[in-house]
DNA sequence: CTATGTGAATTTATTCACAGCA
DNA sequence: TGCTGTGAATAAATTCACATAG
């Protein structure tokens, strides 16, 4: 396979072909083709096509993708390879939430720490975590933790950003509506709920 | 201005605007330029005009763009105008959450109804919400609610989907991690967490 | 002189269509 | 034959660059 750059549209599919073949692995489906995975993620076989050409040759003509190999490579191009820790901050409903989420395992993150600044919930357990306070936001970087979710207001969402990078965070997921301003190495992703719910009149 | 088709990324841009001139205009900025308004929002002044001219001359040139003129058209164009009803499907702490975001607010958004199936909540308020029984689901029609937002767990979104479409809504905002199958005139707007933090190790 | 609005140029992404391998 | 892998063609989105209006 020649060069070419990696669109940022295909690998922002590529969790979405993960999820669709770990689903197939859980019904038992040892290979598939690129036709018949387009038609259960409703996307186009091509683009399936292309999308995997751009890593290697995971396919085998005439037949199609092993399943279970497929996952793995896709994992590893994510780099999802080994379960990495990540610590929230923000206990509230979101981050109470969030700790609920089962989504975490299949993409092999484990919520390792929760910190928030309410005296009311340091201490407490929130399922299998101990909330901490944030004054030791620090703790993050002893324990090699390398990613946080930001699950607070609005408007300590950037002071939480700059002690992440601080402690040294180098990839977030932020659902604080707020623009976050950090050094370039670190990658920032903002889930904006009402920015997703502010286009849906437009089509209704 | 000549016919254009309008770019599905321009609709899905205009609420990031929004929510930028909504800020300038509560730090009581009155006008502004493409190239301001860029810098602020972190994206191109070319795009930005580009995206505004699909709908009509909205600008003075020489001076700028007027942001209370410019909120109201955006407004328009996504169809916010007025305030709208939604009903919320799962009480859990994401839904708990999601009474409790302000983000709906801006976008004219109003939680009318909550709906779960656990005996436990139902009957108790969440903020100024009384949680009724999924049941009664259809009550919906009744009260002429055309969106809903599924915070539900995976399994029992598409059964919940289905009984949203029979009771008249057209829009869904989708917090659980299925694919929904609806009628082409339902829009559903799916946020599935996971998916977003799957490709986020591959920036780091 | 400033900043919009917009065709044209460019870049990026998707789809087509088929050669080539199992 | 069946399905992948991929250049070539097409489509979509972005950026450029400038004429034009205030």
């Amino acid at each position: 396979m020649r060069y070419h750059k990696i669109p940022d549209e295909t690998i922002r599919r590529l969790p979405v072909y993960l999820r669709g073949l770990q689903y197939l692995l859980d019904q038992g489906r040892q290979s598939v083709s690129s036709i018949s995975l387009a038609d259960f993620l409703h996307v186009s076989a091509a683009q399936i096509r292309k999308d995997f050409s751009y890593f290697g040759d995971f396919g085998t003509r005439g037949v199609g993708y092993d399943v279970e190999t497929l996952i793995r490579q896709i994992r590893n191009i994510l780099k999802l390879s080994d379960t990495s820790g990540a610590a929230l901050i923000g206990a509230g409903n979101l981050g109470t939430a969030l700790l609920a989420y089962p989504g975490f395992r299949t993409y092999g993150f484990e919520i390792l720490a929760v910190f928030d600044n309410s005296p009311a919930k340091i201490g407490k357990k929130i399922g299998r975590a101990k909330v901490e306070d944030i004054v030791n936001i620090e703790e993050i970087t002893r324990r090699g933790i390398k990613l946080a979710i930001i699950a607070v207001p609005a408007e300590a969402a950037q002071d939480i950003a700059d002690k992440l990078v601080a402690a040294g965070v180098n990839g977030i997921l932020n659902f604080a509506p707020r623009f976050l301003s950090v050094p370039k190495k670190v990658k920032v992703i903002t889930i904006d709920i009402a920015m997703e719910l502010g286009r849906l009149p437009y089509y209704m």
